[in-house]
DNA sequence: TCGATACAGTACTAAGATGGTACTGTTTCG
DNA sequence: CGAAACAGTACCATCTTAGTACTGTATCGA
């Protein structure tokens, strides 16, 4: 199914709670409390937010999270690419850990342009959306530029 | 992952595939080979696009599929509802066989409105996208309204 | 009439992803 | 020095996915 995973979802909202309080120090037992999460769960994604470079940590006793950049800096992408790690719509261009493609028939494919046209029509969607949108929580709708797919070679079949 | 299914794309392929054909009877096979893909998993998927009404099936000897509707009023967001049923990027709406919504709190839920607006948003890229895009091979780049999400209401935490 | 072709519908299984949790280690405060 | 809170890793039950198999039905043509 084409949806966001949970904990995806829960970094979303662990990082608008921190932009709404940006520059506080704030644990992961105050988020999870808040939306009613699992504590584990929430220091999972707060992990990933911190190795994305979304947010400065704090260690030891009234420590936490802090958030002190700017909320319109960071697109909705950046922020899945955070806490999913790179990724596609499609696999045509996905590779293994051997370097391998993971579609065998790549290179003589006749859909993979046409696929990857998708996945940068699509992508470009979350690109417009910032995570000061999200905050103000106005978000706006995404308008497909119907030149996207066309940019990238000739028309697949 | 966010990711469309294997079998998405199959369906995808096939209707731009009957769409560059259309009025042509054509047999899952023919497709199934065109793209180097299964032929049980394309017969799968066709089933999935004549169930929801995007092709007509012609059974018997020089059976197949043919798709003779106007390309432009169909959506990637309708093809992709028929592939893979009803869909929404976050679950806070979703409910089981019984009835009973996925997310327990749901009521209480201080991220609900929130989560929606971004599934409005993102789904509503996916309606500007038609099969006709697909089929010509430009596609164009989403906008996203910023008022999606106010719309809903009251901005969520 | 009969056989081959091709779709209709259902079900099964192996492989992979997901969600949640547990555990150990490190840092910081008081 | 002890408690609090993050860092990193690993595990496991569950769910989803992809691919296939099997039976049934409709159509064409010899």
């Amino acid at each position: 199914m084409l949806k966001i995973s949970r904990l995806t979802d829960y970094g979303l909202l662990a990082a608008v709670y921190l932009a709404r309080h940006a520059g506080q120090v704030t644990a992961a037992r105050e988020i999870a409390e808040f939306y009613h999460l699992p504590v584990p769960a929430v220091t999972k994604v707060l992990k990933a937010l911190h190795h994305g470079g979304l947010v400065h940590s704090h260690r030891g006793v009234g420590g936490g999270y802090t958030f002190d950049g700017d909320p319109d800096g960071i697109t909705l992408g950046h922020l899945i690419e955070m806490l999913e790690g790179p990724w596609d719509l499609v696999e045509c261009e996905t590779f293994d850990d051997d370097g391998h493609a993971t579609c065998a028939i790549r290179v003589a494919c006749p859909s993979r342009r046409f696929m990857f046209g998708i996945n940068r029509a699509i992508k470009g969607a979350f690109e417009q959306v910032t995570l000061g949108d999200l905050v103000r929580g106005g978000m706006p709708q995404p308008v497909i530029d119907k030149t996207q797919l066309a940019s990238s070679g000739e028309a697949a079949q």
